[in-house]
DNA sequence: GATAATTAAATGAACGTTCATTCATTTTAT
DNA sequence: ATAAAATGAATGAACGTTCATTTAATTATC
């Protein structure tokens, strides 16, 4: 049964986005997903080998997330559609979930694994980029630029969301969304 | 001698930056701050109120960091300024210092004191956006909107530049700065 | 100015607790 | 009847914290 793994990974990552990483015990994971201690030992080495397994996980359902409803439309309806899953990613997300600045913070996040993994995960993003690019939509900047500058601002803005410390507010967001494409595209004075 | 605080307060910045908060024990940062393990206790409460304080003069250093240089020159020139500094901020650190990233990871940063210490540091910023607003020169947006569209892609271009991903790039940059200038300035087509 | 008395700073061994991990045993599925 | 899965008490290491004691600095006395 497979399915234990899983359970005591929504464990895992529930307590992560309830108390921090720091304070993770193998016997409150144990106890909150209604497991033994030693059937842990089943299914991940140990306590460094079962955050590694979470972080690939939830990189998975963060792509998934961003990527859902993904289709073939208009590039600038494209970015737009990604932009507001990344800035819901942060805010909308069920409790019991990561976020993405407490997945962004899990350690090993910067081996040469994940970060192939991460690559290959988000590379409809890039093909938006270049595809964008082939239309003469979008200034020629390198990707890990454009990705800054027009997604950033969605994922801290989801996070303050998230954090309380501003209101959802579907048409000012539409203006900022707008922006970030704007400073992404070749629409304005490009030097 | 409060001069042994700051040792502490210091290591204490070491080891998180090196291995993580999850990874700070009181035994190895009495040690790397060569001092005895009591000696901890002289200074600070328990391990909770030292992470408390550590947060509080980290976010002084970084705000010393973030408007140093800070005049009143041109708008546009302070936020050139400004974008650059937070970019440096992740990337041009000292390795032993505290980044922006795990700065912000550090517990208790979302309690009221805390954000009311943040609030009046950044001050100068805010003050900065009204004057461009008062000009004519930046969107009427709130502050939060401004801040995630203008700045929030110059500290994860510089967090990139910390992990090696990026490589320092004066004259791509300072496009990238133009075009977040522009995202958040009324220069181009504002509805 | 030297010596004694007092206060403050620093120490590190010891404490009780919690930690990650193991494994002999029991329960469940085949 | 056999194998796989799950258990949870036991273990030793590491944890945060304490405190009796030592060392250093400051003040008082002559």
């Amino acid at each position: 049964m497979a399915y234990k793994r899983n359970v005591i990974l929504r464990a895992a990552e529930q307590l992560i986005a309830d108390e921090g990483l720091h304070n993770l015990s193998m016997q409150k994971l144990a106890t909150t997903a209604q497991v033994a201690a030693g059937t842990i030992y089943r299914y991940f080495t140990d306590k460094e080998a079962l955050i590694s397994e979470l972080r690939k996980d939830v990189l998975k359902n963060v792509a998934e997330f961003v990527f859902s409803g993904f289709t073939q439309e208009s590039v600038e309806a494209q970015f737009t559609h990604l932009w507001f899953n990344f800035l819901k990613l942060g805010s909308n997300r069920n409790s019991n979930q990561l976020n993405y600045q407490q997945y962004s913070q899990l350690p090993g996040i910067e081996s040469d694994e994940h970060r192939a993994f991460e690559q290959n995960t988000f590379e409809p993003l890039l093909t938006m980029f270049k595809q964008g690019q082939q239309q003469g939509l979008i200034t020629d900047l390198e990707d890990e630029y454009l990705f800054s500058i027009g997604f950033e601002p969605a994922i801290a803005l989801g996070h303050r969301i998230s954090e309380g410390h501003l209101e959802y507010n579907d048409s000012e967001l539409l203006v900022v969304c707008k922006r970030c494409w704007s400073a992404i595209s070749t629409s304005f004075s490009d030097s």
